[in-house]
DNA sequence: GACTCTCTACCTATCAATAGGTAGATGAAC
DNA sequence: GTTCATCTACCTATTGATAGGTAGAGAGTC
């Protein structure tokens, strides 16, 4: 019943839930061949090197991203409401612990020991971030939606580094709801 | 010349630095026997597990966490000082890579992952961090010195959470300087 | 329809390397 | 002699990966 995409997908979810639940080096073939039920060699199939599955991943994680920065703007005109339902995303996939933690994110914070051809692509993630959370503010501005105290770019890493640092606080106290009492404080912010 | 307080310390030093870089799972204790200059069997004798030795590590950190808020407090009495060097400390640390990323911070994001016996330390890490920064708020606010947009509590894990981000982002950036232009938004909004 | 070839997706068996770890030996210091 | 801190030699288990193989499906040819 397994067909190729399936099984090839099959081991980029588990690889995915693997990766941000342990991080890269957490994590082995023979989990996911475990998970997937099939043999650790067939995993070589799919995706011949250990490089090669986490780099698709984030590849795919990274379309996905930009997809979902798409459909943000066209369910919402206004900035604001962009940003507001991109936290809302984050929140609900942690809340229901479908997604409790950004791949991207994970990744970076063992950046230093991954191999290059992941560490570029996990950059350019966090590069596409940054220039769509700077667009929004800036479009904000112009709009006259946010005052803004420092720079749109500022903004943006700021917001940024909220969000993944709420990702963490929520889950190094075990407490989802943590996420959303932080970025509630944040959103608010864009309303003054 | 090797006595042995200083290759214990030795392999906790080493052993920071390569979690700090890599995660809980991206160091062995071959990593540190090449470091060190000794052999992994000797490790053994002082960290009979690769768990205590991570545990004692955090154990070490929580207890210099401590310090570090009790000499905050001593070295500056108004609550906004006491975070501006708070967040100044890692500023100092990020920007000449002594000390990258937060150790606990970095366990934090693999927590579903490690060891039992590491992760109550982490989380109690967390929780100390979070206590400390919320009586900084608390106090703020009743001096005066703050005006709160919601509890102590949430001013705090906020904080905090950017913090952690801004160290997350500057790795991701590959930029230092970035962790100073996202606090410095953060400790701006402290003096409104 | 039967046969052949190719492809896909899986397998067993095996490998080298690495991981955390153990036990006993050795040498230095006291 | 005892203690401490190191070592060698070795262990089991696991890792990512390789080589060779099987089985079934599908397409083309007769």
């Amino acid at each position: 019943m397994s067909n190729s995409s399936s099984t090839a997908d099959d081991i980029l979810v588990c690889a995915r839930a693997l990766i941000t639940a342990g991080g890269y080096n957490g994590f082995s073939y023979a989990d996911i061949a475990e998970v997937v039920g099939i043999r650790k060699a067939s995993i070589h199939h799919h995706f011949p090197s250990k490089v090669d599955l986490v780099r698709t991943l984030v590849l795919r994680y990274r379309e996905d991203a930009k997809a979902g920065f798409a459909a943000l703007e066209r369910t919402a005109s206004d900035p604001r409401d962009q940003l507001a339902n991109y936290v809302s995303y984050w929140e609900k996939c942690i809340t229901d612990a479908s997604d409790p933690f950004c791949l991207c994110a994970l990744l970076a914070s063992e950046l230093p020991a991954l191999p290059p051809a992941v560490a570029v692509e996990v950059r350019l993630h966090f590069e596409t971030l940054s220039a769509w959370l700077t667009s929004a503010f800036e479009r904000g501005a112009a709009l006259g939606i946010f005052r803004l105290s420092t720079a749109p770019r500022a903004e943006a890493e700021s917001f940024m580094a909220t969000v993944h640092g709420g990702m963490l606080s929520a889950r190094a106290h075990g407490d989802p709801k943590l996420f959303g009492i932080i970025t509630t404080a944040l959103l608010n912010r864009l309303s003054n």
